[in-house]
DNA sequence: AAAACAATTTATGTATACAATATGCAATCT
DNA sequence: AGATTGCATATTGTATACATAAATTGTTTT
């Protein structure tokens, strides 16, 4: 009876999350486009709950940057420019930089055995040529850095600012041109945490994401043509 | 007639950002305790508004990390401890050594004379020995910095940083013996930053922070007693 | 026909009402 | 006495109602 209780209080959610994440989805996925405005009585019928869920959902998304609000004329969908994009992976970089040099002071040899295990299983998984497979086995070997890194509050951050980059994530990784050198990129950042070398770790990881850069600002440029 | 609609509408702010603001104060200053639950009637009340625009400062709040949710209990105010800020100081640091070295590459030479202009306002402030003018000469000299670096998202990335740990910042600009080491680490920041020097002015920044971050732990530890 | 103004509509901002759930206390049972 | 159940209360979660401002449309006037 116990248990009963704790899953059910486990995964209540309130309805304002559950808008939240929907409407984020939609944003990130490119669903909604920028500039759309967020009728709330629209929405509200659409996701068929009250104004009160999706008001609250919309305050969230703007904290996160995702809308912007203009006075009396309510949330629209934030502009993705290319220097909006730049920003983002500059200030994402740095951070990056910051979690595999933590990771390398930090890591146990228990990671460190899960972290050439979660390589190896990116490499599998890039044999597969599917884009959710790769990409879950991206984010599970970035999350054991992450975890090593052991500073919850960089991981939220990081996370936060990939998610921003969501809609152009499976275009990069769908190129499949791109996938030996994604695993050599994971392979050299595997390594260099291992063997505790900060520098080379800096550099794998930063190279890992201008090559991300490159292909979402060529994707940008696609988009707007 | 007209000139008072024009203004109303200037600063027209709605209330949900008005109680975000208040709520966000009371918690940076310590007026409302870490583990205090926000009970929405009990604020609306005191704040003479309704409950929904409380409602949608605790979604705000929640987000930016001040308040914690406890699903059907509502909020209350995030816990401090000194594991936490020292993560926000570790990803505070990395966030800042970018900026500084955006700015060594981006900053203009009329810039270098306004960051050289705030670095000497800044040691004039300490001689005031006034706390909220030292604050303001301190923050006008990062931004400085920040305008400098010309990455909006990395500025308000490190505002919203620093703001967590706003109740301590007081405590350590009281503290008069830390001025001629504060007057000095700004200045090193300003020189190196002027000549470009990037690795130079990474250490600098560096140095001023870990220097805040003793500063902070050390309120911490005072305040468990 | 163009501009200005009024009326209407639409949507946000705010308040309140209603529903569901958790908490605390007292009465009851073992 | 201790545990348990049931009820009252407090509080959150959600929906709706009302108020105000912006946008739109249509009409009138020049």
């Amino acid at each position: 009876m116990e248990d009963f209780k704790q899953t059910m209080m486990d995964d209540f959610l309130p309805l304002r999350d559950v808008v939240f994440r929907t409407l984020r989805q939609a944003i990130l996925t490119g669903e909604m486009k920028p500039g759309e405005r967020l009728l709330e009585i629209h929405l509200a019928n659409k996701l068929g709950v009250s104004r009160t869920p999706i008001r609250e959902a919309i305050r969230m998304l703007e904290l996160e940057g995702l809308v912007i609000m203009v006075p009396r004329r309510g949330a629209q969908v934030a502009q993705i420019t290319e220097k909006s994009m730049s920003d983002v992976l500059e200030v994402r970089c740095a951070l990056d930089e910051l979690a595999v040099e933590l990771a390398c002071e930090r890591i146990t040899e228990e990671e460190k055995a899960e972290l050439l295990e979660a390589c190896e299983a990116f490499e599998k998984a890039t044999q597969t040529k599917q884009v959710h497979v790769i990409a879950k086995a991206d984010v599970e070997f970035h999350d054991i850095i992450f975890k090593a890194a052991g500073n919850p509050r960089l991981t939220q951050m990081i996370n936060n600012l990939a998610e921003q980059m969501y809609r152009y994530r499976f275009e990069y990784i769908k190129d499949e041109s791109q996938h030996r050198m994604l695993v050599e990129e994971h392979r050299r950042i595997c390594q260099s945490i291992s063997s505790g070398n900060v520098a080379a770790s800096k550099e794998a990881i930063k190279e890992h994401i201008e090559n991300q850069e490159k292909s979402i600002i060529r994707q940008i440029r696609l988009e707007r043509k």
